[in-house]
DNA sequence: TGAAACTATGTTACCGGTAACAGAAAAGGT
DNA sequence: ACCTTTTCTGTTACCGGTAACATAGTTTCA
């Protein structure tokens, strides 16, 4: 018993009348060991209900178990994208035996962000992922700058070499938006996302490529901001609809603002798709339940977080392997999207 | 430098002309140090960039500097409730410079019982926060059975002598309930929250309690559950419109529920309050942005996070003070509720 | 039957810090 | 000038494990 009345491995090899390293040896599944005194070991283990020290083992192994999960705003957590991600990430995690633990590191202070590192330098975490940062992120300048095994989680544009995984933003709005123009649509309205992340910024590419691949005029006063949160998205489409002419389809560059968006509509005695067709992007486990279901681009979110994490745990520090990888979005044809002159 | 390439304490020492424990001292800032060895030892510090190591800090002081939250299913993450009672929390841990982590314990195994109790054991962590478990949690009851440091957060009845902080459920579901009582209405519905959780089944029983004392007649096919979730919220109104004769007020257990039932009387052409009264439950930050502003009882969702934290941070183990706390709650009266005959 | 290979266990040192004690130098008091 | 107190620094042992090496008994097989 140590001075807080833990036991301890020496504690078991005492009253096993062996040495630390027999019961070290039978904890890590160590072939040597008679099956008789691991019988024994394990019995007084169970009875005595021995738990391993995992700091111990961390300091003395230096080789950590432990990856962690970094949200930058707390507003992340509230949303469908991070909880698939997280899932992805789990499974991962779980699957290598490891252990997975979730920062929320708000931009507040400079002291945080040694906090967070030190856990790295302590050997404690293997790496980092980084779930949808800023643009200009502290963090993920402080992890470069210290050469901190980290991941980012979507939202990558804007980041110059850093390892990351993320889908096609870019394509995936763009073929939305080509979707709506081969239904004869051609005044398209947007509702983007926040300025500072770079998934929204490529979604919003995206859909002026598809505006001036075909041809379309490009009016700056169709795309409003709503910030990729349900509330904004409804503001933003009661926007789109005070304009005239009005558009006659909307693209949200994520499915909680295209919901909002589809409540402002019925909200102003008009019908999906009848008046006006919709399109999102995720494909959140709702989007297939809305009235009408909605159309959208559906990413792989639980890939992105189950290949980050795998990065992380298989990537062996010296090896200097990098993870630039970019998955396919598939389009979603749902009931919220009508052809121009069907009704 | 260490077989990692990591900066010790043992380096400094060297390079500075003293020996570790000088080091050490200055780390922890004893007052003992000269100044001028410190001065060249904090330089030292700085220059080559030391970052004391954690684990070794935890191994040799066992005294735990992290507090862990402990949610029980994704589901919660993406709530209102969590992201505020998380940054209660986290400030004050911040104030207390302890470290937090978040761990998502989904029951699938017994094993990862494990590995989170081996925290506690490794005195890596102090203690953990609970937020709303489900009854009969598997977890609760190793963390009692071990008496191992923990406060469950909400969701508190059906637990028995556990530390808990919780807000006056059943009486501020009895006051929204009597409010709506005295704005003369008899036929009142409740949009129920999940039955395995202890804060659902309150706020029903603050329900029942008001119709019985105020003699109203009591109609079970009056409560439909909507799972604390917005969309079930909305079933669940839709079923509440159906039966005749028409509920005219309900009582939402959760104010995402009472959003989803907005929406369902909108859908069904009805008005609120001119109609239909809807009262909810949380004040998240979203009610008064509602149309119309949402009446509704607030709990302090930020404080039961502050409360909990400071609790399991302040107090020593062998102090074995106990933490029952409720607090109250407020009735926020909005706009959503009108008297029966004020139309 | 003797050397090589395998099995089973112990010894020592170490991971990167801190606690407890000890000792020396400097400062203070009479 | 001498004793006490305060300031400053070092030594040793330890936290709870593991790595590396050593040792001894047992098989295997030429």
């Amino acid at each position: 018993m140590n001075r807080n009345n833990q036991i301890t491995i020496s504690d078991i090899a005492e009253k096993a009348g062996t040495s630390k390293m027999t019961v070290s040896r039978v904890l890590n599944n160590h072939p040597y060991v008679n099956s008789k005194t691991r019988q024994k070991i394990t019995d007084l283990m169970k009875h005595l209900k021995y738990h391993p020290n995992p700091t111990a083992v961390n300091l003395s192994k230096m080789s950590p178990q432990t990856i962690a999960l970094i949200i930058q705003h707390e507003h992340l957590f509230t949303t469908y994208y991070f909880s698939e991600v997280l899932q992805g990430v789990e499974k991962c995690a779980d699957d290598h035996s490891f252990n997975l633990i979730i920062f929320n590191y708000s931009t507040r202070q400079e002291l945080e962000i040694d906090r967070i590192t030190s856990w790295y330098y302590g050997k404690f975490i293997k790496g980092f992922l980084v779930l949808a940062p800023p643009q200009g992120s502290e963090l993920v300048k402080r992890f470069k700058a210290e050469k901190i095994p980290f991941v980012v989680i979507g939202a990558h544009a804007g980041f110059n070499k850093v390892d990351f995984i993320d889908v096609e933003n870019l394509n995936g709005a763009f073929h939305a938006t080509e979707y709506l123009i081969n239904l004869g649509h051609k005044n398209i309205g947007f509702i983007a996302g926040p300025a500072d992340r770079g998934d929204a910024r490529e979604r919003e590419l995206g859909y002026r490529k598809a505006l001036s691949k075909y041809k379309l005029k490009f009016d700056p006063e169709n795309i409003v901001c709503g910030y990729f949160s349900e509330d904004r998205g409804y503001q933003a489409m009661m926007q789109l609809l005070s304009r005239e002419p009005r558009v006659t389809a909307v693209f949200a560059a994520n499915d909680l603002m295209a919901k909002g968006a589809l409540s402002a509509i019925r909200d102003s005695k008009l019908e999906v798709p009848r008046d006006i067709s919709i399109i999102g992007f995720d494909d959140i486990n709702v989007a297939s339940q809305l009235y009408p279901p909605l159309s959208t681009v559906k990413q792989p979110m639980f890939r992105l977080g189950e290949e980050a994490a795998r990065f992380l745990i298989e990537t062996d520090e010296k090896q200097k392997s990098k993870l630039t990888r970019v998955l396919p979005t598939e389009l979603i044809i749902r009931e919220s999207c009508a052809h121009l002159w069907h009704f």
